[in-house]
DNA sequence: ACCCTAGCTGACCGATCGGCCAGAATTTGA
DNA sequence: TCAAATTCTGGCCGATCGGTCAGCTAGGGT
């Protein structure tokens, strides 16, 4: 065996990210994965039972984290939600930069019928979000997102010092939502 | 002959849009445009060269007028420029809807190597745009667009009226760009 | 009546896709 | 040392993709 299972599954998992940030899911092949991580497509299959279980893995961290945020936003009012979920949706961001940004990359493609895997049942939130007008802050939030995708595709290499970042972010965010002026 | 060769051609545009919108370039074959238009696909490929033509065509109009606003923001400087590009972005996105919703759409596609067609030269003045700090206010510029697909996403389909939404559009992008607290 | 031409189509092509499988190669444990 | 278990791969499969092509069909001009 070339490399151990746990190093393999890692090192597959970092190339899909990296290409899946670049090109997309669906701009993605298996074979393109495989070249990167130098191991062939078969390789992939013996790892992850099939693509979407990469993507699925991918995103994995960030269900449960969105899942939490969104418990502790449901117990506060309007104008304390919005500031605690721009708060949290910038710590989750820096926490897992490329994830996000490649749930935010497809997130148009989410929203009108996926044909990415619905991870931890975030499409039918986000669509749930998106529809109707009386969702309207949460669909802020989301758009801000979309936003936040942006940036940090931009300044997302650069080896800006996390907490400069983080509060550049936040007041950015809180600038959106028009609860700051600054 | 079932149309005329304009109709048909109206009619398959017409189709393209609604699909490419709702589910990108991507993920739209020749065949369900040719189905949803009630024509062969050999038949696409009759009246348009190539599924790139198809989405060159729909994107046609949004050139010249993207040109012609990033003319005028030329010769302004810092807020000024930023409040105009609001206001014309508003305003293109407006008249383009569709149109611009796939443009937003594949925005960060067209950035990170595009399989699509560089329509007018956008993808190099985008990657220009977002390429490097300085330069900031364009990107966050094209950031605000970002965000506005995903608004003009929820509210596209609804019937509000256009000078409403405008205004509405408006103030939030202004706010967003931090020049307007509301 | 005739043909010419624009409009349209079914059948087909090569390429690529995600996924499968039999078996080779390598490591492990007794 | 050797068999068992794990890891890995070449080759293949059916489906789908964008695109081509020879030829059918339906009017319009003469």
């Amino acid at each position: 065996m070339a490399r151990s299972a746990t190093t393999m599954r890692a090192d597959i998992l970092d190339s899909a990210l990296r290409l899946f940030a670049a090109h997309g899911f669906r701009g993605t092949s298996l074979q393109d994965i495989a070249t990167d991580a130098g191991c062939s497509k078969a390789s992939l299959l013996y790892h992850f039972t099939n693509k979407d279980a990469i993507l699925t893995e991918l995103l994995a961290p960030v269900g449960p984290e969105f899942a939490e945020l969104e418990g502790r936003l449901a117990g506060l009012d309007g104008e304390e939600a919005a500031r605690a979920a721009v708060a949290g949706l910038v710590d989750l961001s820096l926490r897992f930069r490329l994830q996000v940004k490649i749930l935010l990359q497809d997130v148009d493609a989410l929203i009108c019928r996926p044909e990415l895997p619905d991870v931890d049942g975030i499409t039918g939130r986000l669509t749930d979000a998106l529809s109707g007008r009386s969702a309207a802050p949460q669909a802020r939030v989301w758009a801000w997102m979309a936003m936040l995708g942006i940036i940090l595709t931009s300044a997302g290499e650069l080896a800006l010092p996390e907490e400069t970042l983080r509060a550049e972010l936040t007041r950015g965010a809180l600038r959106t939502l028009g609860l700051q002026t600054d």
